[in-house]
DNA sequence: ATAACGATTAAACAATCGTTTAATTGAACT
DNA sequence: AGTTCAATTAAACGATTGTTTAATCGTTAT
């Protein structure tokens, strides 16, 4: 039980090759998840940042002009997405992006994109 | 006025350095709002499916397990993201990825970060 | 110890989002 | 015209999200 339907209609291409090699849930929801954190722009920001310096907390919120307690609350979503990391350096705390080919790509990805959109 | 304020500490990287080349806010925008709609895990496998076959509402339903009408919300916010086309054949409604920059560079990522991620 | 500073957590709030059901539009047939 | 099928829209709902304010935790220094 639990069977597909059939594809209501047949056009040019067959089911099998529709439907055959969607990438598995845990895929999906894998790569989602880190498009996910990077779809808030704060988050973005905050990521590009960290893709180019390792900072503190209270200069990562001057820099983004957002508050601590708010920069704080993204970097613990991207950490627990594993995009970037710490480490406690004294009384401060510094991030900086994770050096994965996860965050690697998604870096490179993003600018990319950004080279597209626009022009800084 | 609106001037923004000096970062609270000096690290190893200068002021200017650190927020001299951030990425506009149109930049960081357009980025953003693409991730996002590439956020959720529906719409992720539906741009999927439309970057490897143009198909009408229907199958797509049938194909992601979903109703014609959340697919037809999700189809509409891709759309109107510049991620997807549509064109209309007879009483069907064909949508495929659109042939841009854009689409090419996120299909690309997407495939990266899916082989990097798991293995399907 | 205690004071000062940086960072995190908690609670509360408005706002956004995704899904469902039902109603509606649009196009192609008899 | 009316019927049928495909797609969209509307309304409603629960769930999630981002931000703010205030309180708490950790570390360093006096």
């Amino acid at each position: 039980m639990n069977e597909r339907q059939h594809l209501p209609h047949l056009h040019d291409m067959s089911e099998e090759e529709l439907v055959g090699h969607i990438p598995s849930v845990e895929t999906i929801a894998a790569v989602s998840e880190a498009m996910k954190q990077l779809g808030d722009p704060s988050r973005l920001r905050i990521f590009w940042l960290l893709c180019h310096a390792e900072e503190c907390v209270q200069n990562i919120a001057s820099a983004m002009d957002m508050s601590s307690p708010a920069v704080s609350h993204h970097l613990r979503l991207l950490k627990s997405a594993g995009l970037i990391v710490s480490n406690r350096k004294g009384k401060e705390m510094f991030y900086r992006a994770a050096d994965t080919d996860l965050v690697a790509s998604l870096h490179h990805g993003i600018e990319q994109i950004a080279s597209i959109s626009c022009m800084d």
